[in-house]
RNA sequence: GGAGAGAUGGCCGAGCUGGCUGAAGGCGCUCGCCUGCUAAGCGAGUGAGGGGUGAAAGCUUCUCCGAGGGUUCGAAUCCCUCUCUCUCCGCCA
């Protein structure tokens, strides 16, 4: 959410950064409501005092013998006034509430303009590319060869989009989840937590997933409750309503869950394998900080998920997202893409945001600055480091060899008991 | 599922026979003093959000004692509903 104050002295300019966006927000109505809003509320307040001052007058009457019944009755009316006006009020804060909801963040002036995600300049590559000396298999076929995945089974248990992993498989992926967690924790800093994977409807709006995208989501028959979509929505609630302390920032937490997407509108996209998956596994990174270092924050936190790709010797890349491909919520997103040699391309692995207040607003995630009166917002950042199961596909295919069997990376020998190679 | 207790400021904790209580007291924090250093001590200050006015400091006003509703001239205090926490019993991973 923007702040209310910051929107209604810069019209204009949100407009046009919404443009940039590809958002053709209309602001007319924000402006009516919002002076509708000041002058009630005027009224409101005019009224609240003169009953506030009778009523001390009464009490005095009362407290003296004296017959208040006059005033009592007046203030009667005034009561009856005040309610009418609430009510109205009401009505009109939640129609500009509903607006804010709705207005995407703004673009950090170093994010690139442009119309959409063919526009997101390349930031870096790094690794080598793997070169075969035969055609390289798609990891679905790969690991269905090594008995590792087999997506049919898992269509028999639920439906389409869903994993299911065997034997080595099941242990590669829960090795990836433990050897993050380790680098993440031990080498940068972060707390690991282990949150509920259902989160209620305010979790939900806090994080920007709604009341915008609510058929991304899985929703519980019968609760108000959600299925996460990411670590970021627990993780990032875990400080809501709070005034946290100036010393007790940069936080960071580190945190597995699994996600859960109803991939609506993507029929036909990435329809085999693990890249699409209504439940995938994650590893998140979430960051709680000062408002003045947060870009720099948002350069570490990119380069602790980059770490674990160099570390597993994948091939990547990094992107910039330009104005029209950034996330609803956020105000600057490097996406980091793995390599994957099958079909020739970069694919998204890591996404990694500064949201800046929008987030922490909405949260109601405050600091105190030490001396100084008032709270300020805390700005929030996340990226994955990294999705599971797409680092999973990208091992399988980058260390794929002519025999169908998979090298293990060696960091990850030590997780798999030693395992070297998966063979049939 | 059954029975009971509770939810107050950054934290702990009074108030709950309705009326200068936005809230005692303590801790913490900030500033000042004091003391070789540290600790202790002394003094002062210290909730949040919004509106009006002002260049600003400030002045002024409204709201907020889990959430929502009700009673009343007036509610942290009374009534109703909901949520959450805790204790006991039952059941169960």
């Amino acid at each position: 959410m923007l702040d209310i104050k910051f929107v209604r002295q810069n019209v204009d300019k949100v407009q046009n950064m919404l443009a940039m966006r590809g958002e053709a927000a209309d602001l007319g109505t924000f402006e009516k409501n919002d002076n509708h809003r000041k002058a009630v509320l005027l009224e409101i307040e005019d009224l609240r005092h003169r009953r506030n001052v009778v009523s001390e007058q009464i009490a005095r009457m009362k407290k003296n013998g004296i017959d208040a019944s006059d005033l009592m009755a007046e203030m009667r009316d005034v009561g009856a006034k005040i309610k009418a006006l609430d009510k109205s009020l009401e009505k009109n804060e939640d129609q500009i509430k509903q607006i804010l909801l709705n207005l995407p963040n703004i673009p950090h002036s170093s994010v690139p303009v442009g119309k959409d995600s063919t526009e997101n300049p390349i930031v870096k590559q790094v690794g080598v590319i793997p070169e075969f000396d035969f055609d390289p298999l798609p990891h679905w076929t790969i690991g269905e060869n090594l008995g590792i995945l087999d997506f049919k089974t898992a269509s028999k248990i639920t439906g389409a989009r869903f994993p299911l992993y065997l034997g080595a498989g099941a242990k590669l992926e829960r090795a990836l989840i433990n050897f993050m967690l380790d680098i993440h924790t031990n080498q940068h800093g972060y707390q690991e937590v282990l949150p509920p994977f259902i989160v209620n409807e305010e979790s939900m709006t806090n994080t920007g997933q709604l009341p915008k995208f609510e058929e991304d989501l899985f929703k519980l028959a019968g609760w108000p409750y959600f299925l996460v979509p990411t670590a970021e929505v627990p993780v990032t609630n875990i400080h809501k309503n709070e005034i946290l302390d100036e010393d007790a920032l940069p936080i960071y937490y580190t945190a597995y869950t699994p996600c859960f997407r109803s991939e609506a509108g993507s029929y036909g996209k990435d329809t085999r394998g693990l890249i699409r998956q209504h439940q995938f596994n994650k590893v998140e990174l979430v960051k709680f900080t000062h408002p003045k270092i947060s870009y720099d924050e948002l350069e570490t936190l990119l380069h602790d998920a980059e770490v674990i790709l160099k570390m597993l010797e994948l091939p990547y890349q990094v992107i910039n997202l330009c104005t029209g491909d950034l996330g609803f919520s956020s105000a600057k997103t490097y996406d980091i893409e793995v390599w994957l040699p099958e079909q020739g391309i970069y694919r998204e692995i890591s996404s990694c945001s500064n949201f800046e207040g929008f987030q922490a607003r909405r949260a109601n995630i405050r600091f105190k600055r030490k001396g100084k009166k008032g709270t300020e917002i805390v700005h929030t950042l996340n990226g994955s480091g990294l999705a599971i199961g797409r680092t999973f596909a990208a091992i399988l295919e980058n260390y794929q060899q002519k025999d169908g069997s998979v090298l293990i990376p060696k960091v990850l020998q030590s997780y798999m008991g030693g395992m070297e190679i998966i063979t049939p």
